[in-house]
DNA sequence: GCCGTTTTCGGCCCGACTGTTTTCAGTCG
């Protein structure tokens, strides 16, 4: 784990200790924030947190103070903070577990392990059998039963569901919502909307004519395991694949602040309804009202707001441009100029890292390119895996060198797209690439990525990367960390070296499309874009249908601030061949 | 615990829904 997501990974477990000792819910909440903090930091707190000055510097972030920039220091020095041993010594472990436990919150959990001996997810099993928890006040049979049903989701039922099976699923939804009559407006909202890569449920926003229709349509949709909430304006339901989808209905004159609220992130909005509180305003999912001090709600109350159909005009009242959803986290979003050309998946125009039949793909040089075609592609680079690369039926020299005559041969009789021939060369552990330069010259298209020894130590990965960013040969560093989401790590290079070396060395750093990778990932991609580094989105297509995964890859350049002119495969297609073919 | 374009102290976002209880606490997003 990097030193940053083991300090956000000890605020966090701090934040949730506190809550179950009945810490102010205030100071529970500036743990958070400063988890968060930490986590979306680029650079390495290790570094940052040594030496004379790392309390100043530590303090110049948004949301530490002086006690947790000691806390990070002491960690940094002695991997160790004291206060989380003392958490850790007066809260059992297992009640982390219990607290993840949908609609089990700090209070209740406090009120088990307090008044029922409940100290880990086993004891609460047990308590509900032995009907401990039943004789508690305000502890019912709904309630009890709720508790068992969300144990069962919970040892079911994975963690976070990837961006890649959250999206096509609410484009499920969305279809069954905008078949129902009366419907005017169906969109997906959320972290799905922010274009997070992993989503922990998907929520769905709806204007229409016959709000009962709606929910019911929603409630009764195929695939329905448990209805969670049924309201009036708010549904929850869990799916058969284990998610949880939730549905507001609201009136169409109040679209544009249900969207803003719906769509998060919660950071954004505390810090969205903290601007119109300075400003004599309200904001609540129904509009941004005049402040007067009366408790309840103002739209309850016939106050017409001061905006709410459009999240445009709710920024700008706020004196705010409207801000993309994909940057909306509540870190520099107000103070930075919005990015004016953010790159969408309209502006690519080439796919620069593809696979065939020669290694580990499914289709023919032919059949991609048509595929490719039928994509919207006016340039493919065809990068079969190099000869280290055993398992995926790597090329060695003979090979690549006959693939890369069939792919001219193919480019020079295919009309309607250019066909480049370029190879995905292993980076070697040391830093060295799998073919001799020779080779690597006579090819369009070097893309150079790690596929072994992706459990280096920091210091080694970043020597590795920069060895190959730096190479003149290679055009675009591939998957630059290995990492799979949710079940492999990969590199952790020290990434401003990485993006230094990349500059450097006139690179590109690829954001691989995959919905299991997204590697770059956004803050990585941040960082490069903040330097000036030039991006590269790719599919790393095997199939036809891998192609679609552009929309993962550009949401999350879109995260990063990516414009289309920092993205090489925006480009002019002439801009593009000549920048491929310096140096060749 | 953090923070300051009225503040170095006194605030800290807002509403829907549920369950259990007759007015609201807890959870969630």
């Amino acid at each position: 784990m990097s030193t940053n997501e083991d300090i956000g990974a000890i605020f966090e477990e701090m934040a949730t200790l506190l809550e179950l000792t009945g810490a102010n819910g205030f100071r529970v909440n500036a743990h958070t924030k400063v988890a968060r903090v930490v986590e979306g930091l680029a650079s390495d707190l290790g570094d940052i947190a040594r030496g004379e000055k790392a309390m100043a510097e530590l303090q110049k972030l948004d949301g530490i103070g002086k006690s947790s920039a000691e806390k990070i220091v002491a960690f940094v020095a002695n991997g160790a903070v004291p206060e989380l041993d003392e958490l850790r010594a007066a809260v059992p472990d297992g009640l982390r577990t219990v607290m993840q436990v949908p609609g089990l919150g700090p209070k209740t959990v406090r009120r088990f392990w307090q008044e029922a001996s409940v100290e880990s997810l086993a004891d609460l099993e047990a308590a509900l059998a032995d009907g401990r928890l039943e004789a508690l006040p305000r502890m019912g049979r709904k309630t009890i039963d709720n508790i068992r049903a969300s144990i069962d989701f919970m040892k079911s039922a994975g963690d976070r569901r990837r961006l890649g099976v959250a999206l096509p699923l609410a484009e499920r939804v969305v279809a069954v919502m905008e078949a129902v009559p009366g419907m005017r407006q169906v969109a997906w909202a959320g972290s799905l909307r922010r274009g997070q890569e992993t989503i922990g449920d998907v929520d769905i926003l709806v204007s229409t004519d016959d709000p009962e229709a709606a929910s019911a349509a929603f409630r009764e949709q195929p695939g329905v395991s448990r209805v969670l909430v049924a309201g009036e304006t708010k549904s929850s339901v869990r799916l058969e694949e284990g998610i949880q989808v939730d549905l507001r209905v609201v009136p169409e004159e109040v679209w544009g602040a249900t969207l803003l609220y719906f769509t998060g992130s919660k950071d954004h909005n505390v810090a969205l309804r903290e601007r119109a509180i300075a400003r004599g305003l309200r904001l609540n999912e129904y509009g941004l009202f005049p402040e007067d001090d009366e408790a309840a709600p103002p739209q309850q109350r016939g106050i017409a707001p001061v905006a709410a159909s459009s999240e445009a005009e709710i920024y700008e009242a706020l004196e705010l441009p409207w801000i993309p959803p994909e940057l909306r986290v509540d870190r520099d979003e107000f103070d930075r100029a919005i990015p004016e050309d953010l790159i969408t998946v309209e502006s690519i125009r080439a796919e620069l890292h593809s696979h065939t039949t020669a290694s580990d793909g499914r289709l023919s040089i032919d059949e991609l390119a048509e595929a490719a075609m039928a994509a919207g592609r006016e340039i493919l680079a065809i990068t079969d895996h190099s000869r280290s690369s055993a398992q995926a039926n790597g090329l060695d020299v003979d090979r690549l060198r006959r693939h890369a005559d069939a792919i001219r041969e193919a480019d020079a009789r295919i009309d309607g797209i250019r066909l480049l021939a370029g190879s995905e060369v292993d980076i070697h552990a040391d830093g060295s690439l799998d073919y001799e330069d020779d080779v690597l010259a006579s090819l369009d298209v070097v893309v150079a990525s790690p596929h072994a020894s992706l459990r280096q130590e920091p210091a080694v990965a970043t020597a590795r990367l920069c060895a190959a960013a730096r190479h003149p040969l290679v055009s675009i560093i591939g998957h630059p960390t290995g990492r799979i989401i949710g079940s492999r790590k990969g590199l952790e290079p020290d990434i401003e070296a990485v993006i230094a070396a990349a500059i450097e060395g006139g690179t590109a750093l690829e954001i691989n499309s995959n919905p299991l990778r997204l590697d770059l990932r956004d803050i990585h991609v941040r960082a490069a874009v903040d330097d000036g580094c030039l991006i590269s989105i790719n599919t790393d297509a095997h199939r036809a249908e891998h192609l679609q995964y552009l929309r993962y890859g550009v949401l999350t350049g879109r995260r990063g601030r990516l414009e289309a002119e920092g993205c090489i495969n925006a480009w002019e297609p002439d801009r593009l061949l000549a920048w491929l073919a310096r140096g060749r």
